[in-house]
RNA sequence: GUGGGUAUAGCUCAAUUGGCUAGAGCGCCAGAUUGUGGUUCUGGAGGUCGUGGGUUCGAUCCCCACUACCCACCCCA
């Protein structure tokens, strides 16, 4: 059987590693100037993490984990998601003692069996970031205006930004009841899963996709509209720290999300251009989920983004920058000695931050050029034994053509004060 | 888990209504007076025609199965 990557994973080459890195360091300066520190955690963890963490009632827990056994005959499973691990590290690591909130950010891989399509595989990437220990909507507001800030400077400023609040565990047990009793009579015309979310969580009801289901909502109170006035305070202080930052949002009432841990806040950002997966982020907060896993009882609140979708966004608006990085100096080399010579003096460029090229392969002259031309070298200088034995080497401009003689010694000199 | 499409060179794709050495473009390598790039010309390397089985004198082509990829449902990043 050929090799191959296994299904839903892929290879990111050096040439996308570009846009990768584009990315990912604009996000890394983003999230250091707003204080958040970088974390990383283990690409597995104990099963019993996502399960309690992830909730038991979600399709990622349900159907989706990568989860083996260890040869100690541990439950571990790959990470389908960033918050939970997160969450253990603050609890395991004593972070409810450092002073609150606490800011971190992270980059990661997370893994869920899944049906491939566009915009979804089943190793991906996201970048995220979570605050630990801040009740207040300021830490909603900070996050959101986090990535507002991302993604203009991306250049991609315009997502759509979808914010609700899906209350807490005072209103939503309430609400439960609410829902229950308007689809009463109508949970039998709709479909198998409804009928068991109706027990487990009616609040998915909501944003079921099946027609009859749809139909059945038309009219379904929302949460939203239905909060405790703590959690309606909060929403409301939401919305008022958006506006202070003029950054436009739409309520939708519909969003309720796929992870149990989520209170209050909910949000996505959204796009066109990533197939019928329009969420390039979503994220809200998790009040009681630091508890739920052993630690105090502490507030949280987070996003994560899929690195390969805002990557399609981006491509799809031309919006990636050529970042293409080139030679300074190619030394084109003839024999032996000549190699010897070039080496070290291209030694003594790197080692001083320049980037410079020689080939490996004992090519010709005019591979050797074309090889430069290819690379688009800013100086090629060939070095013969003539011109190591006289002192003397010319100096090729690639762009012009011009070539100019200089005594072999300068080189170093003249390409490290760029006057060539 | 379900449905549709696709699978031929590193990449993008032809062709063979079942028959002899399966082609092109791009890319790669080399040469065009022996040590000088980009254009041009010439040559070369590279394919068990996705995998396994079946029908047939003969299969890359027809039939079956499997796998992978693309798209969609569900759900999510």
């Amino acid at each position: 059987m050929k090799i191959s990557v296994p299904k839903g994973t892929k290879d990111i080459l050096p040439e996308e590693m570009k846009s990768w890195r584009y990315i990912e360091e604009l996000f890394t300066d983003v999230c250091m100037n707003a204080g958040y520190g970088e974390i990383r955690t283990p690409v597995f963890e104990y099963t019993n993490l996502f399960n309690r963490g992830v909730g038991e009632t979600t399709d990622i827990v349900q159907k989706e984990m990568y989860t083996f056994e260890d040869k100690g005959g541990r439950s571990l499973t790959l990470r389908p998601e960033g918050t939970a691990g997160i969450v253990r590290s603050y609890i395991e690591n004593g972070m409810a003692s450092l002073p609150q909130p606490v800011k971190l950010f992270y980059k990661i891989t997370a893994y869920r069996y899944e049906n491939v399509q566009k915009g979804r595989f089943r190793e991906f990437n996201q970048l995220g970031a979570e605050v630990l220990g801040a009740d207040s909507s300021n830490a909603d507001v900070e996050l959101i205006s986090l990535l507002g800030n991302f993604f203009t400077k991306l250049g991609i400023g315009d997502l759509k930004l979808e914010i609700n609040s899906i209350g807490c565990n005072i209103c939503r047990p309430a609400y439960n009841e609410i829902l229950k009793e308007y689809y009463k009579d109508k949970i039998d015309g709709m479909c198998a899963d409804c009928k068991r979310r109706y027990e487990t969580n009616p609040l998915r009801l909501i944003d079921c996709k099946e027609a009859k289901c749809i139909a059945a909502s038309k009219d379904v109170p929302f949460i939203a509209d239905n909060l405790c006035e703590n959690c309606s305070d909060h929403f409301a202080s939401l919305r008022t720290g958006l506006e202070r930052l003029d950054i436009n949002y739409n309520i939708n009432k519909q969003i309720v999300r796929g992870l149990d841990y989520y209170k209050k806040t909910v949000f996505e950002f959204i796009s066109n251009n990533v197939g019928t997966q329009g969420t390039v982020c979503g994220g809200g907060r998790y009040d009681g989920l630091i508890g739920a896993l052993g630690g105090s009882d502490v507030s949280g609140v987070g996003f994560s983004m899929g690195t390969e979708r805002l990557l399609m966004e981006l491509e799809s608006r031309g919006s990636l920058p050529g970042n293409e990085v080139y030679p300074e100096i190619y030394f084109v080399t003839i024999g032996e000695k000549s190699y010897a010579y070039a080496r070290k003096i291209s030694y003594a460029l790197r080692k001083a931050d320049i980037y410079t090229e020689m080939d490996l392969l004992g090519r010709s002259v005019k591979a050797q050029m074309k090889d430069a031309n290819r690379k688009k070298a800013k100086y090629v200088v060939v070095m013969g034994e003539e011109e190591i034995s006289m002192n003397k080497a010319e100096i090729l401009v690639m762009e012009t053509g011009e070539r100019k003689e200089v005594s072999l010694d300068s080189i170093y000199k003249r390409i490290i004060e760029k006057k060539v």
